[in-house]
DNA sequence: GATGGCCTGTGGTCAGTCCACTTATGATAG
DNA sequence: CTATCATAAGTGGACTGACCACAGGCCATC
């Protein structure tokens, strides 16, 4: 053969691209410097300015919305989600029921999240008035209309997470809160009275004022299985 | 007006539906009674049973592709995923840049993981055979040809975190895995030397196999800390 | 048995069209 | 002047019908 002569011709792989995914990408790094809330360009003028049919830059958007990165609103046009609100949960729910067991894993996973974020708040000095404000905001409401009982809950957990200034955490216990809300109300079952964990929530704030982190994981992480130990029986059984 | 008359005749707000989210649900569920790797029909032939055209199809499995739950092979078809194969991250990066304290947030984050994860093998008396096993592979591996060698470090957790059995917190460790292996090659740095974080597991692993669960989990704790103490000067300033 | 051409199935892409709804505009009635 | 209600423009949702490029199997040929 002409072995020789292939030193000359680089003979290399033509890189087969897919438009639609060439849309995602540029819409992806668009979206990034695009403020919470923006509204992008109409799908036909991003379609012209790309130079492609409005069906591959439908095709990104629909893989942009599945990724939680955009909201797409019917007539009106697709916008910029914040980052820390409610992300996707598809991949973590695929394939698994909301039976006894789940409920287990998702109390193990939430405790994972939950006292590290204590852990990082009691190392930081940080200032926890937030976390309080929010705090006394449940009481009050749960003490007046019980009206939104379930996630009264999560929302001092959540408070105390963007104290601890980790987004990437922050975004898992907002995946975990979510799946959380999700799960109870699937297996039809009450997350239990608010006025106790109110408590409970009181007793880790106070310990994290006092400066003693410690303490504060260990009632976080009481407080979290607590939950799983209330678990009805007849739950359980449905492993 | 006859407002006595709307007694009678129940008005009740149209939903608006749109076929491509009809399309996406059904085929969600679909998907969820097929084995990983089985293949979908193809989409003229589902568009044609869903009684609906193609581009709704498509659109729809374009969202289960970013979803991580289908992969969709040109001129071959679509696939189903493993559930627990590679996540996607889209959501969880959205907005953040590989900086020091981005892998400093990400350690904070796998450390809460990990340690949850040991926490739960050492108490549940589990099987530890496939750790040990993955260990003393990894370290041949390494004594060997040094190819592979940021993985490494994650091959013996991911073991634990199956041995763990929650599937969600399977999950999540395998986001941040990713995402570490990802924002590590992106900054450019060495993940570090194997053989020590080899002689770490070891510990862990001996600590675990001898029934010390709290020994493990403080060992582990240190294990994934120590990263963050190894970062180099010059990138911690780009805060 | 190996090679190379051919056919079919399949995903990728496009242009063009129509529809339903949101929103803003502006005319009209009070 | 105010309030109300048609009207028109803008926009996402959906469909049709077509064409392309490639993977994989089939088959005749060498």
């Amino acid at each position: 053969m002409s072995s020789d002569r292939s030193r000359v011709f680089e003979i290399v792989p033509i890189r087969q691209v897919d438009v639609y995914r060439e849309v995602l990408a540029q819409l992806e790094g668009l979206v990034r410097t695009m403020p919470a809330g923006a509204r992008l360009a109409p799908e036909r003028e991003l379609a012209e300015q790309l130079k492609v049919s409005r069906v591959s830059v439908r095709e990104a958007l629909r893989a942009l919305e599945s990724m939680g990165k955009v909201e797409i609103r019917r007539n009106t046009g697709a916008f910029v989600l914040d980052p820390d609100g409610a992300p996707p949960l598809g991949h973590l729910r695929q394939g698994l029921q909301v039976d006894a067991a789940f409920l287990q894993w998702l109390t193990e996973a939430r405790a994972a999240i939950e006292v590290k974020v204590v852990e990082l708040v009691a190392g930081s000095a940080a200032d926890l008035s937030a976390a309080r404000a929010v705090l006394e905001r449940a009481g009050d409401e749960a003490r007046g209309h019980l009206g939104s009982q379930g996630s009264l809950d999560l929302r001092f957990e959540a408070a105390l997470g963007r104290i601890a200034g980790n987004p990437l955490l922050t975004r898992m216990q907002s995946m975990v809160h979510q799946l959380w809300v999700e799960a109870w109300s699937e297996a039809g079952l009450a997350p239990g009275e608010y006025a106790t964990f109110h408590a409970e929530h009181e007793q880790i704030l106070a310990a994290l004022e006092a400066g003693d982190g410690s303490l504060a994981v260990r009632r976080m992480a009481e407080h979290v299985d607590r939950r799983v130990r209330a678990l009805p029986q007849a739950e359980r059984a449905g492993v």
